[in-house]
DNA sequence: CGATCGTTTGACAAGGGTCAAAATGCGTGG
DNA sequence: CCACGCATTTTGACCCTTGTCAAACGATCG
């Protein structure tokens, strides 16, 4: 395997500015809050906790490398705006992105003392963040944090899965589904439509292609009517056919109760 | 890409035998208190809780399925013996292997209410399992299941990158040296040697390989003086090779102390 | 001693990688 | 407003790693 070393590229041109990213998402109440209320009841002290804390914005420009793989953990950020991504790099260049950090994920929340980042974190586009609130043990707050967690995790073991056993057309179907799933949670996606603010070689290095392969399997899917892409932006017009593809199943992460209504 | 359809197999066969499986990770104290007593200092209470839970042993036969995906989790078990893995079958009969589950390992813990299972846990040799005793929050107990949670991220995160970046050499060499140290933390592998009760097949699976790739590329291994294999037990003569193959960073969770001595 | 399961081998196919260059799009400075 | 520079997308030719299919071989077990 023939190994580079070059450049990597980061943020889509089309997202460079904060006010396309700003709009919609801070439009009704902030993503976090939006979403973690989708997860579990919250109660009077969280979302006031949330709210509190989402008035104490913070700005990042593209490229900032938020936590370095490594270092201890010290600030808890919740992303309000903008996508980051967790992501490894080899010593000949090649880079595997781990995951991809939506408006309304949690960044440095964990459980145990003196963490250590597990991953680089870096921002994709600008982003808005604040501080993610401490949550008390038992609270409604911890409980949201907890689950939240576990949705993570299900990401993780959905993204082997797709690694290991899908092909490139696959693989980008899942993804986009799963994308397009988590940013609806917070509205950031409406009829099957989204922002889609990554280079197809971040796209690649996220799902172990090349982003010439990339480019191939997405022209093929646009031939097909599986998925339009145009400024940024991405449209799936026949979501059915994507599911039928990859046996798609939204993750579910606790019985009983979740999808509770925004308080 | 065809799809295969086909019995799915278990357990090397060199491993039926639970007496093998008993003997050694049973001698010097449980598996799992040795274990998180390298992730954190334990307090008498949490020695004492796992000690009393370790008397309360189970079987299960190789194959039995000890929890499903989807399911709601009625009990959190320890391993204290045996291999299992969690696993993902899609429906043209494809298997991903997500992790495998060693001696030590926590299965079905998590800190949410009313969890689902996020995927299917299945025994691969005959196991040993005790019930994982309930940590009080802020107990040391909690602090050490929250730091082996942690480790479990970074095993997802890793195997990430191997699914995503790495060639068929290189996810064997670096899942061999993360396995043999995961052994070695419970006192399962001594100088570089230790139990694979797998076939080349679940490798495979778990590789996002074919059993036949695997097959040529441990043979290439074993002629390249980098791994020997014989009767289920695995040899690494030459440890620095394959780090240096993989860049191989041991997992570490959390800043000032781990590798608490055992009690 | 078949039956079964796992490993090994061979011949061949194909998905995806590599390399290189052209085309496109976008922001900047003149 | 245009031209230039840079990043990204697209294309083509070629090749290599890995998958596929099939069969043989070896062990283990009733």
């Amino acid at each position: 395997m023939i190994k580079r070393m070059k450049s990597l590229p980061l943020c889509h041109p089309q997202w460079s500015d904060p006010m396309t990213i700003l709009k919609a998402p801070l439009a009704g109440g902030s993503p976090l809050l939006t979403r973690l209320s989708r997860l579990t009841r919250l109660d009077d002290m969280a979302v006031e906790a949330l709210q509190t804390a989402a008035r104490d914005v913070r700005r990042s420009p593209p490229r900032r490398e938020l936590i370095s793989e490594g270092e201890p953990i010290r600030e808890r950020y919740a992303l309000l705006a903008g996508w980051a991504c967790r992501q490894r790099i080899l010593s000949d260049g090649r880079r595997q992105i781990l995951s991809f950090l939506l408006p309304g994920d949690l960044i440095g929340v964990c459980q145990h003392s003196n963490p250590l980042a597990a991953t680089t974190i870096i921002a994709i586009s600008e982003l808005v963040t604040c501080p993610a609130p401490v949550a008390d043990p038992g609270s409604a707050l911890a409980e949201a944090y907890a689950r939240s967690a576990a949705l993570e995790e299900r990401y993780m073991l959905a993204h082997i899965t797709r690694l290991g056993r899908f092909d490139a057309r696959e693989r980008l179907a899942d993804w986009l589904l799963e994308t397009q799933q988590r940013l609806a949670t917070t509205g950031l996606s409406v009829a099957d439509q989204f922002p889609l603010p990554l280079t197809q070689e971040m796209l690649a290095d996220a799902l172990g292609l090349t982003s010439v392969h990339v480019n191939r399997t997405l022209q093929a899917m646009r031939r097909d009517g599986l998925l339009i892409l145009r400024q940024g932006m991405a449209f799936l017009p026949d979501r059915d056919q994507l599911e039928k593809l990859v046996e798609y199943k939204p993750a579910r992460v606790s019985a009983g109760g979740e999808n509770y209504a925004t308080p």
